[in-house]
DNA sequence: TCTGGGGTCCTAGGACCC
DNA sequence: TCTGGGGTCCTAGGACCC
């Protein structure tokens, strides 16, 4: 039997997010800034329309902004974080395998399910009732037609909100009025290129053969034609796959030029790496540290550097992971350049039951060593005070701007609103 | 003045093996 | 004159996603 998928995506995620708690501000013109209140990340129906693009940097709409009296919000991702986690958990109960794909996405398995349109309608309303977040919904048979089901739920109203692609003929005529660059799997410089040997929309590039695709791109454009003849090459991911890597970095709330200050910073990010790790229940082998001056600082030499090192044995200790994270700056470090990024990755896990202890290497009791990271952490996620070790210095200078952040709503007993 | 952060997968090429 | 073939592993870099 045909599989069939349907994608649920949230509107306008984190500018609905923002609405939900300031219901006001319904119907007026909203933006979310990156971390340091860099680029615009999100926008309001009423921003898109004024014609304001994705990751422009506010600086740059500054005029616009004034003059449309667009209210401004930094992000919020705990808030954000947790209104995703609502709305999947709302569409639990729409299909057994709920994949989620991104905060504000989900692939939903609704094999064998008949009227699909009204179920579609059923999802929309739940979850606006719910949450409160207005979600738009794709059904095909494939998971890029259902991405492409999705858009035109989005872009054509009179679809309300959902769009069930399963006919051909209907996905012929979507594809033909599709800009090829709205495929998913379809980025900048692949639009280019294929704009280059004429294949303009999505038809085009539906009708082109699978080998010469491959040959010209890669294997993974091939399955995206696949996928758009109605071939299903890509599964719904029915457990969430372990992580390879894990990378903490910021960019600098204003240029760092100090050894002590950057030092700090990769400290921190070490010590934010690890805790993800000990989250994930994994043990890295491989550390990474990176810096960089921006690229667009024109005010002095620019740099880039980062250095890779191993761990003797796989760890998933703060203060081990720290120590080589310091060794591995100081190899990198430059004095006179002015600072914008820095940032460490972790890789190489294993799962703690699978060490090979090195032979040489004198372990101190392990137990101990991992009864005193958990007790870090407890302490740390008890929102009752923070411990912190010896290179790092809490919320520095370095710390990001966020100059309108919004109240933790729903994760924070004294920000939660008051009905009167 | 001011430009995000965190991921995945694939490929090409070099080192090395027999 | 004629100078192998096939494989693995690793890394860097490039494409993509949200």
């Amino acid at each position: 039997m045909k599989p069939t998928f349907a994608i649920v995506d949230c509107n306008n995620f984190y500018a609905s997010c923002e609405r939900l708690f300031r219901p006001e501000l319904k119907n007026m013109p909203l933006v979310v800034l990156s971390n340091n209140d860099g680029c615009v990340v999100a926008r309001s129906q009423e921003v898109k329309d004024l014609g304001i693009k994705m990751a422009v940097p506010v600086f740059k709409i500054l005029d616009k902004v004034k003059r449309h009296k667009i209210e401004v919000f930094s992000s919020n991702y705990r808030l954000y974080g947790d209104i995703s986690a609502r709305v999947m958990q709302t569409l639990e109960q729409f299909s057994p395998h709920v994949e989620v794909y991104s905060i504000d996405e989900a692939f939903l398995d609704l094999s064998g399910i008949a009227a699909l349109n009204d179920y579609g309608q059923k999802i929309r309303s739940t979850v606006l009732q719910h949450v409160g977040v207005p979600v738009c919904v794709g059904i095909a048979p494939t998971k890029t037609l259902a991405k492409l089901a999705n858009y035109a739920a989005k872009k054509f109203k009179a679809t309300r909100g959902v769009v069930d692609l399963r006919e051909t003929e209907r996905q012929k005529r979507l594809l033909k009025i599709t800009p090829v660059s709205e495929i998913w799997g379809v980025g900048r410089k692949y639009t280019l290129s294929l704009q280059r040997l004429g294949i303009n929309t999505a038809l085009d590039l539906a009708q082109m053969n699978t080998r010469e695709i491959k040959r010209l791109y890669s294997v993974v454009l091939e399955r995206t034609v696949c996928e758009l003849n109605g071939e299903s090459c890509i599964d719904l991911e029915k457990t969430s796959p372990k992580k390879q890597q894990i990378v903490c970095s910021r960019s600098f709330g204003e240029k760092l030029t100090h050894y002590a200050g950057v030092r700090t910073a990769v400290c921190e990010f070490a010590a934010r790496a690890t805790e993800k790790l000990r989250g994930q229940n994994r043990l890295a082998l491989m550390v990474n540290v990176f810096l960089r001056t921006s690229p667009f600082d024109k005010t002095g030499p620019n740099y880039a550097n980062n250095a890779t090192g191993k761990l003797i044995c796989p760890s998933s200790d703060t203060r081990i992971i720290m120590a080589l994270v310091a060794r591995l700056f100081d190899m990198i470090w430059q004095e006179g350049y002015r600072y914008a990024k820095a940032g460490v990755m972790l890789g190489d896990f294993c799962s703690p039951d699978q060490v090979q202890f090195d032979l040489f290497d004198r372990q101190p009791d392990q137990q101990q060593n991992d009864r005193l990271m958990q007790a870090v952490d407890s302490i740390n996620q008890s929102g009752r005070g923070k411990i912190w070790f010896g290179g790092q210095r809490p919320q520095q200078d370095w710390f990001m701007k966020q100059a309108n952040l919004s109240p933790a709503y729903t994760t924070r007993w004294s920000s939660i609103p008051e009905v009167k």
